[in-house]
DNA sequence: ACAAAAGTGTTGAGAGTACACCCATGC
DNA sequence: GCATGGGTGTACTCTCAACACTTTTGT
């Protein structure tokens, strides 16, 4: 059979919902958190669970997916990529929903929960220790995570979650919590500074009451796939 | 909004159509090809699409998807990943029907296919030389050879495409195809062999007036991951 | 002066890459 | 005996990985 094809020849436009859901990572105090929200209604009523939501008929699946995280946050023009569909007909005992869920990635200081968002209770945990969450949230979790650990290691998503001007103890800092494991200090930046993704600013962080760090920036006008071997070769 | 949540309290399960597509590959006389169908029905009606279908009420996504595949071809147990799912609304011109893609390998020899698939138009292209696809096919068809390129480097599902017994050279040659160029023998025999993942039979294939060639055969249950960091280092 | 993080080079090991000839068979 | 693809080893280059001390600031 051809794809698509059975509508026009039955009623096969049947009685399915697709939603989205959004795994919004960002890293907070020395470690890598996830966005959830409470849910204020059965099933899994007061569980924990993704943002997200019913795609409108109206609308692309990716707009809904970046509709949602607008209405979590207030900062737009953020990372959001796609990660998989998950179709199984008995994820949400309700009935059929199929879900295509996304991550995204955010600077924690530019990032600001919306004002109605804090009273309906959304909260960042670290992903480490999450709470029971609803329907297979937990899966999509895992495998957002999986995702992001693969992609650092190939492409500069990894600015994205850095302010604009960062020192490169920063960077590294993100690296070193995305991937679990500690990366040597000399051999980083030397491989970060070849990329010549980066350049210097005359300014510089006073971080305490140590010697202050050179702030640099982000050159490219979006995130890249490296033709390099990859920053580390985990796992 | 909590996900999936909307259904309870509203109407929102939409008049949606899910289906599933599926990009079929194959190497067949040096050449890497694609199955497609030929539409029986309006739109573009009589031109060539990926095989695949409506999602029925009951059965998950992902089987939804072998289905189709087996509806096509007689082997089982053949290789399938979810590639990604499409969701503008104007992709269909009846109305709202979200696709999600699949791609799978098949090796050519132990590929027949189904008798009533012959009469109803299913036909192999060259990926090279594929005719105008139906609906968004052809950005599916690129889709999925972007991801395969880039998996062959990393997996070892490159074996998908080669009968069970196999010579050095034709696994070499369809990655060579694949990958659109040609790899010195000695240094991809090597960096295979070191891979541990295949062992020697004591059998030869003899392939024409020359000296034959020794088979191999794939010692891992499955596809794996590798390591390592790639056969090549393409693009 | 001392505590704390910033910043900086070199060396050895291993992987990647380039490269050319003999071997076994069928005709 | 010759045409054809099968099969094999080495040298060079480059990247990766390991490793420790000096600098700059605030207190």
């Amino acid at each position: 059979m051809s794809p698509s094809a059975a509508s026009s020849t039955n009623g096969h436009f049947a009685k399915h919902a697709i939603a989205v859901d959004v795994v919004l990572f960002t890293i907070q105090g020395g470690t890598l958190k996830a966005l959830l929200v409470k849910r204020q209604q059965a099933p899994y009523r007061g569980a924990w669970a993704l943002p997200g939501g019913i795609v409108e008929a109206d609308e692309s699946v990716d707009t809904a997916a970046l509709r949602e995280l607008q209405e979590e946050t207030n900062i737009g023009n953020i990372y959001l990529e796609q990660l998989y569909t998950f179709g199984d007909p008995s994820r949400d005992p309700r009935g059929r929903v199929i879900t295509v869920s996304y991550y995204a990635l955010v600077n924690w200081q530019q990032f600001q929960l919306k004002a109605h968002q804090r009273v309906s209770e959304a909260n960042w945990f670290a992903v480490k220790r999450l709470p029971t969450l609803a329907f297979d949230h937990q899966r999509i979790v895992e495998y957002a995570l999986e995702r992001l650990r693969n992609k650092i290691n190939y492409t500069t998503i990894g600015f994205q979650l850095l302010p604009r001007e960062f020192t490169l103890t920063e960077l590294q800092t993100a690296y070193e919590i995305i991937l679990g494991q500690r990366l040597d200090k000399r051999n980083f930046r030397r491989k970060m500074l070849q990329l010549g993704i980066m350049k210097e600013t005359p300014r510089f962080r006073a971080n305490g009451r140590q010697r202050p760090a050179r702030l640099h920036t982000f050159t490219e006008p979006k995130v890249i796939k490296l033709q390099e071997k990859g920053i580390i070769v985990p796992f």
